[in-house]
DNA sequence: TGTACATCAGTGAACGCGCGTTCACTGATGTAC
DNA sequence: TGTACATCAGTGAACGCGCGTTCACTGATGTAC
């Protein structure tokens, strides 16, 4: 499924970036293959050359945003020296990330129960847990080396994830308005201090 | 549209827990009209009686979910003096939601982004401020009395509810197994240690 | 450098299915006098 | 206590629309000799 020339590699580009604009206009209820291949100016056929189906384009777009993600937070991690200071520039990244990528960042947020994924989750959970290997390999140490609270792995992902998950779920919903630079100012300390051993 | 007989009640009521159930075994994808209906043996036109739409039936079904679970919130809240065994219980309250009531917590979870509720937008967010308001009441004077950091409350929230829905999302989800018993023992202080002032 | 051939990329009309919704109707319940 | 009437509740066949998908095809690119 892979292209195998290039102008195949830049279709298949193409109709990825298409779809995640016409995800961010249009939301869940617009997202189909007509209004894809409409907006991209490719062919029907050619959406399912590259992708097999419209779920097949929803995963890997999925599996791209995510990766996108992820390396600004690898990167945020591995240029830290502590656990403190890795977290906090996590947390910051991940803000970052919400306010310079919206489009991306709302896809992956409203993709987590969207069921097109369900046909992929074996493809999806593999590239997860790629992407989070740098992430882990950078932390475990640290918590083994106690510069981190005893607390269960899952745990301290909730703690880190969770608070600025939510911030940037409100952010992207037209319900709140969350004032994302006053986040970067008050999370990072916030959410250290829950994690910090004494 | 609010039923004027009894049994119109039992009937709307017989349709927003056979929706749920629906939700629960056949995911977003199967959750339909046709399904909905035949589940619960009640008629495609009584259905449109009573919620007007298909949409309809699914904003209400998520407002119910929605104030039962602040119901729960309000009162481990309101049985608490201090802020901080006040925000503990508040924790243990949305993880015991979470384990006894998971289709309910799924279908909150999962419908955040689902398009059905845009229509119902304005209704929804009133349900929620005024399910809200038990906890803001609760919370406020005891911000303002320094029992709290000083922390914008929008970020307070994001404090308290984001490890916890991300446990809880977690746990909804096939892809992890998260052990809700363990987070009910680490979470609520580790929660409460990121708003301790000092 | 040309030619033949295989594979990849792209096209768009056509199809069937299942979705949400409508509507003319019957039956049950409540109310007025 | 009965009767007439209005409203509420419930029924299910029928409809149209738009969805994802298929398929027979043409054109472009790469490769072997």
């Amino acid at each position: 499924m892979s292209p195998k020339q290039q102008r195949g590699e830049a279709t298949a580009d193409r109709l990825l970036t298409t779809a995640l604009q016409v995800y961010a206009s249009s939301g869940q209820q617009g997202f189909t293959v007509n209004a894809v291949t409409a907006a991209s100016g490719v062919s029907l056929g050619s959406l399912y050359h590259h992708f097999g189906s419209f779920d097949g384009l929803a995963a890997a777009l999925y599996t791209r945003c995510m990766e996108e993600l992820f390396e600004e937070l690898t990167t945020a991690l591995t240029a830290a020296r502590t656990a403190r200071t890795g977290v906090r520039a996590l947390v910051r990244a991940y803000l970052r990330f919400t306010e310079e990528r919206p489009d991306a960042a709302l896809f992956l947020h409203a993709s987590a129960y969207s069921g097109y994924l369900a046909a992929h989750a074996d493809r999806i959970r593999e590239a997860k847990e790629a992407a989070l290997g740098g992430i882990v390999a950078w932390m475990r140490p640290r918590i083994e080396a106690g510069e981190v609270a005893p607390i269960p792995e899952p745990l301290i992902e909730a703690l880190v994830i969770g608070p600025v998950a939510e911030t940037a779920r409100r952010r992207l919903s037209p319900a709140y308005d969350m004032d994302l630079a006053q986040a970067a100012r008050v999370l990072p300390d916030r959410i250290w201090r829950s994690l910090s051993p004494d």
